[in-house]
DNA sequence: GACGAATGCGAGTGGTGACTCGCGTTTGCC
DNA sequence: GGCAAACGCGAGTCACCACTCGCATTCGTC
């Protein structure tokens, strides 16, 4: 009936453990010495390589191992299966995310003029996704295990969550759907830019990185100039309060 | 050495074919039936719902067979294998995406004021990826057959030069670069946008198309500087000139 | 209505890829 | 150094999926 990717049944291992904490069910804590801590390392940094170049489904668990060096048989000595790599490192790369963006978006910032903020948040969020490159294909692959979906869905609403508290800042009376409206419509102007930031080198991503910045700035720097009236900044282009 | 995937040789068979044209290799034409078309068409469509559901390698081709109500062996009576379903399905989507990115960017439209001129453009390129959910799938998928990934890419440069095209009757004196630049990062807008209109319904939407107006007015308008400015078009949001 | 070709079917078949197993090697600990 | 457990291997197993085959049905044409 359904052949889109869904979790099995339950998790069958704990692959990369945390402390077990005591008063936990006798769920066998398998004990890692420190070569397999960096095993685990090694095949997730690899499974990043091979699912961003080809997305889950096309990933291979063979071709996950041999990025890493190792045979398929190791790596199921840390792995129950092959969702269990992807919502691994989908964990991490969530929980990576989290910081960034919780450093990305500050208090602070939203006291800045707007150009220096645009910087100031900007530039963590993209060197983020520069160094986890992995991070956008799980996020938008159409295959990914349905767990990791739902975790990114959570993920995705907090952060526009975060980003509507400090628009509300700038905007303080401005109907709650529209900052919600503004927020996605950031967000999504963010992930544009960065795709075209991803996929140039050198001097040109500079110059992009520059652009998404214009950009940014044209989209919201009429919001805060003035207290703009709630009915002017989305019902047509032009109309405004003189 | 390489696993993505790759076209395995030739071309089996034509599966829906055009006129055989008699000077042609003897590459045996297929004859077909009203019928045959028809189930061509289902079949197609059937792919573009599972492709679009799950992506190109997790689409199984029982599963499109049973979404378009037919057995798998019926399925291979029209298609020799599930890339050329892709490939057959992925060129008619390039092909009405020709039509539409013609129609949208037509020479007349350079001459509207901006907020026309965007609502003549956006809104056929709005309804185009609406009636065809799967193209933007196709598009973007990491896996897909290179071949289609090839057509694609040229589509899309031909898209950019026509957009810079029409950009440099704007802007008569930029340099080819930043035109470049922006009819790239114009674009990406665009994408970001119709994500954001697809994936919300209703009123919502409708908010949304108007929201990727604005966005798209608020980038552009800085750049024209007096061309075809009505009745205080730029004067609201930037320094605009004199 | 009869004949050949096109269409339609669905139970196979072969190959690929996720996952296992048995056994050898290394590590941590006394 | 000796023991147990973790690590490591890669050939092998099994399920699933792309694709085939033999046969029944429908269509177009005379």
């Amino acid at each position: 009936m359904d052949n889109a990717p869904e979790e099995p049944a339950a998790t069958p291992d704990r692959p990369a453990g945390e402390d077990p904490a005591p008063g936990e069910q006798p769920t066998k804590p398998r004990r890692r010495q420190a070569r397999g801590e960096r095993r685990i390392e090694q095949l997730l940094e690899a499974a990043g390589v091979v699912f961003s170049h080809t997305g889950y489904t096309a990933a291979s668990t063979n071709a996950i191992a041999r990025e890493a060096g190792v045979s398929p048989g190791t790596l199921y000595q840390f792995f129950p299966n092959k969702e269990a790599i992807a919502v691994e490192l989908g964990d991490r790369l969530l929980h990576r995310w989290r910081d960034s963006q919780g450093q990305a978006l500050r208090d602070e910032h939203a006291t800045l003029p707007l150009p220096e903020m645009l910087d100031a948040v900007l530039d963590p969020l993209i060197s983020f996704n520069f160094e986890n490159p992995a991070f956008g294909v799980l996020m938008h692959g159409p295959d990914t295990p349905g767990r990791i979906t739902r975790e990114i869905e959570s993920v995705h609403t907090a952060v526009l969550h975060r980003i509507e508290e400090l628009m509300s800042g700038y905007l303080p009376d401005a109907p709650e759907a529209e900052v919600a409206r503004t927020a996605n419509m950031t967000l999504a102007l963010f992930k544009a830019g960065l795709d075209l930031i991803q996929t140039h080198e050198g001097a040109e991503r500079e110059a992009y990185i520059q652009e998404l910045k214009t950009a940014m700035f044209r989209y919201l720097d009429p919001l805060i100039g003035d207290r703009a009236a709630p009915a002017g900044s989305s019902r047509d282009h032009l109309e405004s309060t003189p």
